[in-house]
DNA sequence: GTGAAAGCGCTAACAC
DNA sequence: GTGTTAGCGCTTTCAC
């Protein structure tokens, strides 16, 4: 925003801006050096008590304001981080965006942040581009190759989330102990056959998802099949229902929650009662989970916690703190019961709805 | 993310960057001035094909990529935009920013956003720590005074959303038309008395919902009471379910969509029933909106639109049209019918949730 | 069409 | 503790 060419005189000229001031305009007036007012910004300690308060009084009186972009030149730090999302109007993400836009915030950071449009060359233009204009990255669930990853890793600080790609620092939220905690709920709950929706086919976090889930069904010795992959969308769950319901199975667990509430939209679209003929278990408990009908059984990821940590893992890196910088954090997701989950309808029941799918489906 | 000292030798030091490649390295390699290459890249017409092909190539081997940075600081332009909300974790602004930044991406701008934790104060913090590092402002739903914003306006570029300045150009949504359509809907179901829950305090959009209700009201004849201001979440509608039954209403209308979905919830925890007791009717339609029980009959606010919009007259400012960066952008909202508005009940049952509030209230 | 040179506003040695 | 002097990597006149 700045202007240049004409002086800094107070002119009140709406719109169009006189030029800011700078640090010269400033030690002119105070009569000391530039280099004395630089200082008594950026390294109080190393100027005379009184000289820094007679610059900074001066300065606040001619309005001056150190520029960011000035200042990143020569020093090389931006005190910007950057932000790479594949989709920001996933609610998923928005505890994400808060966890790391406050933890920043605190540390004097500001956040850049980007849509990659679930797109590994959205993203990788984005990096590029970026990569001189930010201190770092936070990558959530990435779409880039491994070899990509490794490579911007190489070149910067660089901290993924929800992806785990060695040697890069990240945080990652693991389902696998809740996936088995969610498997023996609906197995007490009399289910013997799960349906796994899954998501983006380039997801880090569906993959591991998805592992957790056959590990946990092999232990327990339930039926486990895959549909997908899914776009993570409620609209994606509508489009999927009735091929669950073609699976005959009397559970579904979803990639994620927006899956989970579109597959329930369908079902009561179609006349099937959750979870009285199918349970739905979602993953992530995002905003609404709870306030949806039924209220969403899920697996609660502790997202705005990750955009911490991942902030917390990029400034370690830039302060040099090379041991926390190499560090892999690893969150747990917690099971949270709410109403979409009952006990699995006698077979009979069970099978009524999706026996003749093809009469149903013209209804 | 830049180091400096070492050369730009390609060594594979992992985590530990060599210096990018700058200009002159390229110029060097190319056997031209280091303004040519410049010239390649930000006035193709203005350098022979041949010698800029072949500048673009060497740079592509090289790895060069401009520095943002370098690049602002005589030209004073930085692409980037600056995007100030009061809280990121409002689903309401989730489009905004949705909308902003694809409208920002797709003419090559970045959003730097930062969020205000709803003050003042830290938004003028905010506002002059990044005014030399982005080339204009966004601000919504600014706690910002008048005099502030005018302030802001004249030292450079920026766009109010739902909020209006004179002379700052903005976008705002208009519920003056809705809230007439939403209370003639109210009407037409039999109600004769209004709860309208305020949002914050130093809301603009709240202050102008609040006129179009009282001026609707009137002319139709139907009792309006106000209570608030409050906090525009879910917590907030919750702890106010008790003070809207004891104003014997039989609808109420909120300020916004989270404090309906708090309200409906707490009455149903007392066994209050949507819309057999009391109707409710929010505001925006947020994500959730939809899927919430009962599903929420709103003033749907098109808020993608308006960051769209936002960004569209930001850039018309840079771009020097001072027609255009004038404007005031109204966009209207549109009434959506759901299943949490309903007949008023009978006026003996109306009241017979609300005449003995005490005795219901340690229940 | 291309090169030389002078900054943009600040930081960071290095003297004094 | 403070001033002097180089730059940081790029853009932009102004010559040629």
């Amino acid at each position: 925003m700045a202007s240049r060419r004409s002086a800094p005189e107070p002119v009140a000229n709406a719109g169009r801006p006189t030029r800011a001031p700078t640090i010269h305009d400033v030690a002119a007036a105070c009569g000391v050096a530039a280099s004395t007012v630089s200082r008594a910004f950026s390294r109080p300690e190393r100027v005379n008590a009184a000289t820094r308060a007679r610059v900074l009084e001066i300065a606040e009186q001619m309005g001056y304001r150190p520029s960011p972009i000035a200042r990143a030149l020569p020093s090389g730090r931006t005190t910007t981080l950057g932000l790479l999302i594949p989709d920001v109007t996933n609610p998923f993400f928005f505890n994400l965006i808060r966890g790391a836009e406050r933890q920043a915030a605190a540390a004097g950071y500001t956040i850049v942040l980007a849509d990659t449009d679930e797109s590994a060359e959205v993203e990788a233009t984005l990096v590029d581009r970026l990569f001189r204009a930010v201190d770092g990255f936070v990558l959530a669930s990435s779409r880039l190759s491994d070899r990509q990853l490794r490579a911007a890793h190489a070149r910067g600080p660089l901290i993924l989330v929800n992806r785990r790609v060695s040697p890069v620092p990240g945080v990652v939220i693991d389902s696998t102990h809740g996936l088995r905690r969610a498997t023996e709920h609906l197995v007490s709950l009399g289910h013997r056959k799960i349906v796994y929706l899954g998501g983006p086919r380039a997801s880090w976090s569906d993959a591991s998802r998805w592992r957790a889930l056959q590990s946990a069904c092999r232990r327990l010795d339930v039926d486990l099949v895959r549909i997908g992959p899914l776009s993570p969308t409620v609209e994606a769950g509508v489009a999927a229902a009735d091929a669950v319901l073609l699976e005959e199975a009397t559970a579904v667990v979803t990639f994620n929650d927006l899956l989970a509430i579109g597959v329930i939209r369908r079902l009561h679209a179609r006349g099937i009662s959750v979870p009285g003929d199918i349970s739905v278990l979602g993953n992530d408990d995002i905003f609404g989970a709870d306030f949806c009908h039924p209220p969403l059984t899920t697996l609660a990821a502790p997202i705005e916690t990750a955009g911490r940590a991942a902030v917390d893992l990029l400034l370690a890196a830039l302060a040099g703190d090379s041991a926390e910088s190499r560090r892999q954090v690893i969150l747990p997701t917690r099971l949270t019961i709410r109403d979409s989950t009952g006990p699995a309808p006698a077979s009979s029941d069970a099978r009524r709805h999706t026996r003749t799918p093809s009469a149903e489906r013209t209804g």
